[in-house]
DNA sequence: ATCAAATAGGTGAACGTTCACAACAAACGC
DNA sequence: GCGTTTGTTGTGAACGTTCACCTATTTGAT
């Protein structure tokens, strides 16, 4: 069972450099009051002899673990996943922490959590104590569970909150927040029909529950004021689901004046809406232009491919372990908050509408 | 900074339960030789400290550090993502992995490998030497990638191969094999074809470089053989991209006697094949039956919804867990390697062939 | 030349856990 | 009653690293 790995230690490197361990532990860390000749004699031993510093070595005496981990709901998880309702944000969001990490010599692990239960405060508590992570990334809705900000404070553990509602952890020195744009992405969408000329512009929007949804409708809502359009007058209520997205495509096109344009809260709901449009006897995009949010994988290979806003995901995550990794400096004072914004991706699902 | 977690290790358990640090740690591992009510007077106390062995102290006394190491392609990881194929794979192999794990108590570490370079000796040989891994899984084109196999078997961790070709370890006992049927999952498709009726079905091929591909193009031969058809009648290559099997579909159907039914080797090539038919004038599922492979997310609401078959990705990573897993005990001996069996996800793309 | 300060390097203890081994009690065979 | 096994608990060392403290050397100002 290879009890022994037969492991190179600091003490090898030592030995072979003919040095103490301190001052190979001084060369590691990049301390300073090392001789720049004993430096490199430590280094040139460190290089043949292929060491490695166990982390969890340096873990045990005090240091940093070098672990950041990316909370995620393990039931939302797994029903996203089961379901496979083509939101791909798990890898998305772990590539992009995860090639951030790497950059720093960090390493993203993903820990499903479970707030159902009343597990929580021990699942939770152990993977911190088993683990001792640098730093914790939060994902909603696990961003605004006051418990969980209460059980990571606790454990000193600094933590980045991803589409955070508020500031509601009492502006703990130890939280920062990342947020994607919604409401900008939707003004991006609603300012690109607009420029291409429509201006009966349809509004599918997500459930009332998810904050995002809100959002995303504001933003149409202000980018339609500002061009002195109604929006309000082309609102329908979606739940993301592909057939709240058909129900909810049909009434608008059913209107004594149906938009020219709709902008669907998400992809289902988007390929929903040019499904029932052509179940109409309209053509994409010569009839009746779509754009969709999310942008998921397959949308560009649909007929005809999706214009659509798009997350940045995985920018979020990354942008997450940069704060963290930043905020272990002594004295540095990470913002508070970022907000990253949404880009818009046109394809052939929009065009200038009919000319009647 | 935080420098003193003040955190309850098991000295705080076991004066709490008035016994020694050994008696603490036996029950914690489980070990034999505990009087009952001791165990259950030393659980008390856990309990209500609510303690957690420090993973990074139990490595360093030379157990288990309950990580496995899930390595990817850097490359080819990093490319697919970016490019946003609908080859969601990786949140599904890490998932099925990470969910494996959590039910024993492990963790799994997504690590991404960098073939390219020459760093790979360094780059993998930190890796396992700082986190110390009990095990690691390989995914393609890892999993025959003979310098990997040797460092880890140098570093004595026990491995296992995903979609492996053949066994090139030498028949090691470190390493096992999981891989998924796709000859089987092709026999599946064409025979639900023939079993609607079909007998003129085509098949559109993946790249020949792709092992799996051929032994998709294999299964689909072996059934029609079985059914006294001529395969290779119906045979066009494509290489997996949208344009590929566009024109693969097109050359299909442009024969003097069509195919009534084909089977495209990835949802890419099924959406473009559906596209291509349209555009011939023909519907789905009435004039031509469609049936793809992988089964990505959307594919369940593009019109017609795709029959196709599914891959047990997740079951692979959670196959691998469970056997390195297993591995560890003494005396175990796991399969050297295991198929998985694919399955047909019957939609709306597949019908009985034109009467005529 | 003298003394204080800064710099370069070393020493022992500590981190939290498990391992090997010792110690002791109880149960067993004769 | 004695030696032997079996089961249960405790003791000291070890794992690989860093921290706090200490010593020796060099530097600079007087």
């Amino acid at each position: 069972m290879a009890r022994r790995r037969l492991a190179v230690t600091i003490k090898h490197v030592a030995a072979d450099a003919g040095v103490s361990l301190q001052t190979v532990s001084r060369v590691i860390n990049n301390e300073p009051n090392v001789r720049p000749e004993m430096r490199e004699r430590v280094q040139a031993s460190i290089d043949r002899l292929c060491y490695v510093p166990s982390i969890a070595a340096q873990r045990m005496s005090g240091s940093k673990s070098y672990l950041i981990l990316a909370l995620n709901d393990r039931e939302r998880t797994i029903a996203d996943w089961r379901a496979r309702q083509g939101t791909d944000w798990v890898d998305q969001m772990l590539l992009g922490g995860m090639l951030e990490c790497a950059e720093h010599g960090y390493r993203l692990i993903f820990e499903l959590v479970d707030t159902h239960e009343d597990h929580l405060e021990r699942e939770l508590g152990a993977a911190l104590a088993a683990l001792q992570p640098d730093g914790a990334i939060l994902t909603p809705p696990h961003s605004d569970n006051q418990e969980i900000l209460r059980i990571l404070t606790r454990h000193h553990v600094p933590y980045a909150r991803i589409g955070a509602l508020g500031d509601e952890d009492g502006g703990s020195p130890a939280g920062v927040r990342v947020s994607m744009d919604d409401e900008g992405g939707a003004r991006l969408a609603t300012r690109h029909l607009i420029d291409l000329g429509h201006r009966r512009i349809g509004f599918i929007s997500g459930p009332a529950e998810y904050r995002l949804a809100g959002w995303r409708v504001d933003g149409w809502r202000a980018e339609m004021a500002a061009a002195g359009l109604d929006g309000d007058a082309w609102l329908e209520a979606g739940d993301f689901s592909y057939a709240s997205g058909a129900r909810a495509a049909r009434a608008l096109l059913a209107r004594a004046a149906p938009p020219s344009a709709i902008i669907a809260s998400n992809d289902q709901m988007a390929l929903a809406t040019i499904e029932a449009a052509r179940a109409a006897g309209l053509d994409i995009p010569r009839d009746l232009s779509v754009v969709s949010f999310d942008n998921t994988p397959l949308v560009r290979f649909t007929t005809p491919p999706l214009t659509a806003v798009d997350q940045p995901i995985a920018e979020t995550t990354a942008t997450a372990v940069r704060l963290l990794i930043e905020a272990q400096r002594e004295g540095a004072t990470p913002p508070p908050a970022t907000l990253l914004p949404m880009t818009l991706v046109t394809r052939g699902s929009t065009a200038p509408p009919p000319a009647a």
